[in-house]
RNA sequence: GGGCGAGUGGCGGAACUGGUAGACGCGCCAGACUCAAAAUCUAGUGGCAGCAAUGUCGUAAGGGUUCAAGUCCCUUCUCGCCCACCA
């Protein structure tokens, strides 16, 4: 039972879906995609075709797409378009013989594998499993040119392990340390959040109210390098936007610290502090921890400015709710409503401090001394002073400063128009980032445990590296602990560990960590495992880093901060510990937009908009209709939307290709081969103006979509090669074609279509070198000049090539034009002639 | 509020450093083939006027620079993304 797939207006393959048959029409030989892919599929697989080995003689080429989290769903046409980018330049370049690498990985931890495993009862291992092989198999089927036999996969052991590596590296260098911070906490689940389970300050699963609660939690120390990472964009060959991104993510700001003593008679008589942990409470570490030692804070208060030469203005100071010296200066008679304030405070999330941007804040009852004024000016404490940057603390000054200035009129402040000062009178200068130190623990099952053991006395130590990997223990529940830790506490038997404490001399028993990496750890290295991700002995082969990397393409569409920062971040590292020998990771990135659905929206799940790349290839169109597609949809880095008949439109090029090779009615295929060589001899004979015989005709438009396609390919203007090639075939259809101009076609063809490419390449007995083209054919005899009248077209003459460089004599040929002469009568005050755009521009 | 992009036919989009606007595809329209569809092939397709040659208008709006502006500059509007009280 055949019936017509065919809608209105709309080009599908003939192929019934329930049979699997092709719709039998009346042509013979038809454009089977699907049978050709599964023939040159099956070939690749059985020769390992992509793999790639250190050839040192050879340029060398690695190329690799930002790898996947393999979800349930499969790959979605967003993977598509990433990944085909990444293909159809690995392919152009091995086919113009540079060695390339282009591997494939998978980055499977984090929070959907775990959550399904709570819901389940499933591990999240064979969760993981199955979506793996899934997303080889799926991955397979759209014909990418990968080194299977480099596919690394961030929760196997075996790489996890030297995840645990890189981590103890770090921990040795001072990098890798702990620190109190605070932490989203449900009371009643009695579990630790992620920012993005608190739903308007409740709890995602029972709705209860969250709170903070203070936590040890572990840090990278990427403020270290602060200034190489934002030094070092200028350099890089990256799309702007994502370097702007990065420069105000890592918001270097040059100013001044100042320091403001305490009035003494206001302060609190109440000395004692109530942690020693630093000035503020929110993650940072910069080494400002020593300083706020001996109670600094009954004393004075120090600022952060970008502008102290504004300080004679400076008119009241402002601290963070967090503020860790709060409870000192903070008056008797204001104590309790300031501390219901940072009550308050701390419960908000920071949304929600963030879209309340009226200004609030108590007055401490307490007052500091202008360094520069001498007055005494009061102190406040407000959520708009963030207690993350800086020192947590502020000077007002409302005449320069819109948010002071807001905050002086609702508390009624004076605002004074004070006069500039020079800069370094009162503080000392101090650069600030915005940038914060990296929280990297998770109170997750689902993750890279980290390779340290507790003592009895709660001090850290590393596993050390020949126990590596901490493996990832099976427990039942996956669920967090009552204690706000992780899973991984529950197994009770994995907790113990014996461990050398360098500080008895003797092995201990000792208690494991159990929280777990940061995903984004795990990805951070994974480009440099591409090079040797099978070895046993290392995280990577100096040897084979030194031949492959840095990657010469990386093309992703996400993570434009907090992933390509962490690469970069790591690469520094390393390269100083002398483990890699470049200091970015990262030659060319290219950022691919999204693909949204047919009516410009996301594409979602619960929006039923999703277009499924596999249905689209199985609906009888194939892969290689779907990668060109995607390559013609748009320039890559811009966002596009699904358009099912323009798919229909690829696949109709794709069989006007095939029909060209195939099927000889189609194309005058027959009548050109007679004619041998390509610069037939015979006069010209079609009747057109365009001077050449056929077979000169077809060298020149050879030779001109040769180069079109490999200079757009090198643009990485996929959309407009795919139009290059279009009208090629067009042409080729009109004028018919030679074994050479269809070789040349399927050469083209190979990076967007490689399957019916290389089908095209077998029948013609053809190698898949790319073609380069020869200049000669480009030179026309004749060429088309055009004539404007103040700067209005209104003539083309065909002027013999060279006669066309010659002002004088193109002038002179177009006041010999009558339509020219029109508006000419009144003569001509002015000639420019551009020879290069083969134009003359005549004012009158 | 700040930063970065982008606005071109009915639609997606071409146009490298200012130099023939609308490549290519979709859609539409006509013709061929067919009993008839579909598929395929051929031709046409920015608006307005004209049988046509051709003229004229036209790249969000307005102004400017230039022999020449989709492209450069200024103003305004719209959309998208990112950051968002960072002192």
């Amino acid at each position: 039972m055949l019936k017509k797939v065919k809608k209105r207006g709309k080009v599908r393959p003939l192929i019934d879906k329930r049979s699997g048959k092709w719709y039998n029409s009346n042509i013979m030989d038809r454009y089977e995609p699907l049978k050709i892919e599964a023939k040159w599929q099956k070939r690749w697989e059985e020769t390992e075709a992509f793999r790639a080995t250190e050839e040192s003689d050879v340029p060398k080429m690695m190329l690799a797409e930002m790898f996947p989290y393999p979800s349930g769903a499969g790959l979605h046409v967003g993977h598509v378009r990433n990944f085909t980018i990444v293909d159809v330049l690995a392919r152009f370049y091995r086919q113009q013989g540079v060695n390339v690498m282009r591997p494939f990985g998978y980055d499977t931890f984090g929070l959907p594998a775990e959550n399904y495993a709570i819901k389940t009862g499933q591990a999240p291992q064979e969760v993981t499993k199955v979506n793996i092989a899934n997303f080889r198999k799926q991955a397979k089927r759209l014909g990418y040119a990968i080194d299977w036999s480099r596919e690394i996969n961030t929760s196997d052991p075996e790489y996890y392990r030297w995840t645990q590596w890189c981590f103890l590296q770090l921990y040795k260098k001072g990098l890798a340390y702990q620190k109190e911070s605070y932490q989203w906490w449900c009371p009643v689940d009695q579990t630790v959040l992620a920012n993005e389970q608190v739903e308007n300050g409740c709890c995602w699963r029972c709705g209860h109210e969250v709170e903070k609660k203070k936590m040890k939690q572990w840090f990278f120390k990427i403020t270290e390098y602060a200034d190489e990472l934002l030094a070092e964009i200028d350099g890089l060959d990256w799309p702007e936007k994502i370097k702007t991104m990065q420069r105000n993510w890592i918001g270097r700001s040059v100013g001044a610290e100042i320091e403001f003593p305490l009035a003494r008679e206001y302060a609190s008589s109440r000395g004692i502090r109530d942690d020693g942990s630093g000035r503020s409470e929110e993650p940072r570490d910069d080494g400002r921890d020593e300083a706020s030692r001996d109670g600094v804070y009954s004393r004075a208060i120090t600022v952060f400015t970008t502008r102290p030469d504004t300080i004679l203005g400076a008119t009241f100071l402002v601290v963070a709710p967090e503020y860790a010296g709060l409870e000192f200066i903070v008056s008797d008679d204001a104590r309790d409503a300031v501390m219901k304030y940072k009550a308050e405070a701390l419960k908000k999330s920071e949304i929600e401090r963030q879209e309340n941007k009226e200004k609030t804040g108590v007055f401490t009852g307490a007052y500091a001394i202008s360094p520069a004024t001498k007055e005494k000016i009061p102190i406040y404490v407000a959520d708009y002073v963030l207690a993350g940057y800086g020192t947590g603390a502020i000077m007002a000054v409302p005449a320069y400063d819109d948010r002071d200035r807001e905050f002086a009129e609702k508390f009624n402040l004076p605002v004074v128009e004070a006069e500039l000062i020079d800069r370094d009178l009162y503080g000392m200068p101090k650069v600030m980032y915005k940038m914060r130190d990296w929280l990297i623990s998770r109170q997750r099952y689902w993750g890279c445990p980290i390779p340290i053991a507790y003592d009895a006395e709660g001090e850290p130590h590393p596993i050390p590296e020949d126990q590596l990997p901490v493996m990832i223990p099976e427990v039942k529940d996956y669920q967090p602990d009552s204690t706000g830790r992780s899973a991984l506490a529950k197994a009770k038997d994995w907790l113990k560990v014996e461990v050398f404490n360098e500080k008895t001399g003797k092995m201990e028993t000792m208690t494991r960590e159990t929280d777990t990496l940061d995903g984004y750890a795990c990805s951070s290295w994974y480009l440099w495992r591409y090079a040797s991700p099978h070895d046993e002995k290392a995280a990577w082969d100096p040897e084979a880093i030194k031949y492959w990397e840095p990657v010469d393409f990386y093309c992703g569409g996400d993570h434009a901060v907090a992933h390509l920062l962490y690469v970069r971040f790591w690469c520094k590292f390393f390269a100083d510990l002398g483990y890699l020998p470049f200091r970015e990771p990262v030659k060319k990135l290219l950022y691919n937009g999204y693909i949204n659905a047919p009516d410009g929206k996301k594409m979602s799940k619960s929006k039923g908009n999703v277009i499924d790349p596999l249905d689209v290839i199985d609906d009888g169109y194939g892969a290689d209709t779907l990668r060109t597609y995607e390559m013609f949809i748009g320039p890559y880095d811009m966002d596009a939307a699904w358009d099912p008949r323009s798919v229909g439109g690829v696949y109709r090029f794709l069989n006007r290709c095939y029909n060209l090779c195939f099927d000889s009615s189609f194309s005058s295929l027959e009548s050109v081969r007679d004619n041998g060589s390509e610069i037939a001899s015979e006069p010209r004979n079609d009747g057109r103006e365009r001077s050449g015989s056929r077979g000169e005709k077809n060298a020149v438009v050879r030779n001109k979509t040769i180069k079109k396609v490999t200079t757009d390919i090198h643009r990485c203007n996929f959309n407009t090669a795919v139009a290059a090639l279009m009208e090629y075939v067009n042409e080729l259809y009109k004028v018919g074609a030679t074994e050479e101009d269809l070789a040349v076609l399927a050469k083209l063809l190979k990076p967007f279509a490689p399957h019916l490419a290389s089908e095209m390449l077998e029948k013609l007995g053809a190698d898949d070198e790319w073609p380069k083209w020869d200049e000669k054919y480009l030179v026309q005899d004749v060429v088309e000049v055009v004539v404007q009248v103040n700067g209005k077209l209104r003539a083309k003459l065909n002027v013999p090539a060279d006669e066309a460089t010659d002002d004088e004599k193109v002038k002179e040929l177009a006041l010999a034009d009558e339509r020219v002469q029109k508006y000419t009568e009144s003569g001509v005050k002015k000639a420019i002639f551009v020879p290069k755009a083969k134009l003359l521009n005549l004012v009158v």
